[in-house]
DNA sequence: GGATTTCTTGGCACGGTATGCCAAAGATCG
DNA sequence: CGATCTTTGGCATACCGTGCCAAGAAATCC
C-alpha cells in the first residue's frame, strides 16, 4: 500500500465525507471548490488507494436497546502465539465485541464490547470472555456517560 | 426519544446500511425484500427518529500517516461535577482524541487518542492533556496491534 | 364473521445525480 | 521557452431519489 500523497482539496474531500458519508458528489464538490468530474475522481481515487475505507451508517446504541458498553483489559498467558492468534479468532467472532487491541500495560488486550444490560454482559462474561482461549485475567470498566464517540480522524496534521 | 419498533426488515436495513453506508436505494431494496419506495420511506423513518445517526466515510489511520492509537486512563481529582464538566468540554475540543468515556474502574476516564508518532503523542501528553483541568493521574497504553475496530452494532437482540 | 378503518406497499413520473469521454487549461521539466 | 504529462471542466446518457396516488394487507370493531 504505497502512502499516497494528499493535497488541501483531497483533505477538505476527507473532512467533508467523515462529516457527512452520504453527501452527493455535487455537493461535496461545490464544498472543496472544484466541478463534480474532477472531485468524483478524487474521491474513486481514495477509495482504490484505500485512504477511504468505505461508508458505514452510525447508529444510536440506545435507540437500538444497546444501553451497556463495557471496556473489558484482558490478560493472556504469556509467551504463546499461538494461543494468542486463536485469542484474535475468537474475539473477531463476537458480535458484541466491537473493538478489540493489543495494547501495552496491564492487559494484553482492550475490548469494547456492546450488549443491551448487565444480564447480557453478565452471560457474554461468564460463558464467553472468560472461556476464551489463554485468558488469565479480565477487568470490567463500564462506561458510565459517552463524553465523545467515534469522533473524526484528525486531519491537521497533513 | 420514544424507542421505535423495529421488525425484521428495519434490522435488515440497518444491518445492510452498517455494512456499507452508501448503497443506492435500489440495491438496499432489492438486499431487503422490498421495492424502492417503502425501503426508502423506512430509512427516512430510521433517520428521523435517531436510529440512524448519520453516515461516515471511515478512513485509513496508516494510510493517513496516523500511526499511533493510544488508549489513555486519566483519573480525576474529584468527581465534583464543575470539575468533571470543564474537563469534559476540553477534551471535546482537541481534535486527537476521537473517543472519550466516563468509566468505572481505575481510571475516572478512558480516551482514545489518535496522533502520527510518539513524538506527537508526546506533545499532546505533556501540553495538553497533563494540564487539562483536574487531572490528576495519567495512564498511557499504547495499540500494537489493531484485531478489531468500529465493528458494527450487534443487532441479533432485536 | 364481516365490514370498516388504518397502515403499508408498489408503480409512475419528474427532476436531480452519477459517470464516462473529450477537449482545454495548468503544471512540470528539461 | 517549448513539450509532455497531469488535472480540470463541460457535456450527454443512463440511473437514481422522491413525492403522489391507488391497491393491497392487517388490525379493529361491531
Amino acid at each position: 500500500m504505497p502512502k499516497m500523497v494528499l493535497d488541501a482539496i483531497d483533505r477538505r474531500i476527507l473532512a467533508a465525507l467523515q462529516r457527512d458519508g452520504r453527501l452527493t458528489n455535487v455537493q461535496l464538490a461545490e464544498e472543496v471548490g472544484l466541478s463534480p468530474s474532477p472531485c468524483l475522481r478524487r474521491v474513486r481515487l481514495l477509495e482504490e488507494a484505500g485512504v477511504i475505507g468505505g461508508y458505514r451508517a452510525t447508529l444510536d446504541r440506545a435507540e437500538l436497546g444497546l444501553g451497556l458498553t463495557v471496556f473489558v483489559g484482558v490478560k493472556v498467558v504469556r509467551h504463546d502465539e499461538s494461543g494468542a492468534a486463536a485469542f484474535r479468532g475468537a474475539v473477531r467472532l463476537l458480535p458484541s465485541v466491537v473493538a478489540c487491541h493489543l495494547v501495552s500495560g496491564e492487559s494484553d488486550f482492550l475490548l469494547q464490547v456492546v450488549v443491551p444490560d448487565l444480564a447480557a454482559y453478565e452471560r457474554l462474561l461468564l460463558d464467553t470472555l472468560m472461556r476464551l482461549p489463554g485468558v488469565s485475567d479480565i477487568r470490567s470498566n463500564f462506561a458510565i456517560q459517552t463524553v465523545k464517540a467515534e469522533g473524526p480522524l484528525p486531519l491537521d496534521h497533513l
